[in-house]
DNA sequence: ATTCAATTCCGCCAAG
DNA sequence: GGCTTGGCGGAATTGA
């Protein structure tokens, strides 16, 4: 799933956010945000980070304000990396064609550069071409007439984001944050994505499968839910987790804890301890020099096997290979 | 990879 | 009367 492991070249992975009017401020921040924060054990900018217009002149936003990049199109020539945040060009929202400038644009970009969308920014990168017969994703809100322009794109709108390898898209506003966590995760580890995370003051980890819809997407902040659970099923990823533990610890019934917690976290009790597990395990294989089997054991997935199983699922690599990935010099 | 028992998921629905 | 609860059971997933 993720092919594009750490980086091994010195200078900083070159990541440029194409300003399409209108553009949504909001995608357009989060690139510059995340990837700006990304610093690397010795100090070092992981990434380095152009806003790209037409020119340099503001783009307008639908609410009232302007942007003004510090790059016209050149920085697009040798980007590692373009993103497309949400915007309302009319060609690809109303046509399904990319026109204008858009298409100089497109051609300068290099043919192995990663390319990411963020909410409608899918609709741009689709009127390329680059997402036929590949699956896809954009702002529920909008799936039907993605459908209707984009009918060889496979879309599924009920996912935060989807990671094609060289080509990865996201759900509205926010999911854009978790896609960018998620590329910084691949690039290089769980450590750097949770310090940025943690920087940023957000959730480190939403999958990309997880739902769009949650049905309380703020946790109550009295915790009189399974927030609380949550939290102390953290501190014992180790031991042996059921879902009856986790609705008595809960003091519910399995059934109401279990409709609570998706409703509130978007997934099942048992997906989200597996998740959790497999994270801790990440962690484990990044930062110590434990046997897989300890690994599998500290992080509560009990065999080294079952750990395979699930690390290969979440980022499609074997335990030492992960670890070899993220800690080279130990050997 | 395949099998298999145990566990979990979730629509359904009667009861608070 | 709308809303939540929680038991039931077939389908799906998990872990070995």
């Amino acid at each position: 799933m993720c092919k594009n492991l750490a980086m091994t070249t010195r200078r900083p992975h070159r990541v440029t956010v194409l300003a399409v009017p209108e553009v949504i401020g909001y995608d357009l921040s989060i690139p510059p945000q995340v990837f700006g924060s990304a610093i690397s054990a010795t100090g070092q900018q992981l990434y380095e980070i152009r806003i790209a217009g037409l020119d340099r002149s503001p783009v307008a936003t639908p609410h009232g304000y302007q942007i003004a990049p510090s790059h016209g199109l050149e920085a697009l020539d040798d980007a590692d990396t373009v993103i497309i945040p949400g915007n309302r060009a009319a060609g690809p929202r109303e046509r399904g064609t990319l026109d204008g400038w858009l298409v100089e644009a497109f051609e300068r970009i290099p043919d192995t550069a990663r390319l990411m969308s963020i909410c409608t920014g899918a609709f741009t990168l689709a009127a390329t071409g680059r997402l036929d017969g590949r699956p896809a994703t954009t702002h529920w809100a909008y799936a039907s007439q993605f459908r209707v322009l984009y009918p060889k794109v496979l879309l599924d709108e009920s996912v935060l984001y989807v990671d094609d390898g060289d080509v990865l898209t996201s759900a509205g506003l926010s999911a854009g944050m978790d896609l960018c966590l998620h590329v910084l995760r691949s690039d290089h580890g769980i450590g750097v994505a949770n310090a940025v995370a943690r920087h940023c003051v957000v959730a480190a980890w939403r999958d990309g499968g997880q739902s769009q819809f949650i049905d309380r997407p703020v946790p109550e902040p009295d915790g009189g839910t399974t927030a609380s659970t949550r939290a102390w099923a953290l501190h014992h990823l180790g031991e042996p987790l059921s879902l009856a533990d986790l609705a008595d610890h809960a003091h519910h019934s399995v059934r109401t804890f279990s409709r609570r917690f998706r409703a509130e976290t978007g997934m099942s009790p048992s997906a989200w301890l597996i998740h959790q597990r497999v994270q801790h395990a990440r962690h484990l294989l990044e930062v110590t020099d434990l046997p897989i089997e300890q690994v599998a054991l500290d992080s509560g997935l009990g065999s080294a096997a079952t750990l395979r199983h699930h690390l290969g699922r979440s980022v499609g690599v074997a335990p030492l290979a992960y670890r070899r990935t993220f800690q080279p010099a130990a050997h």
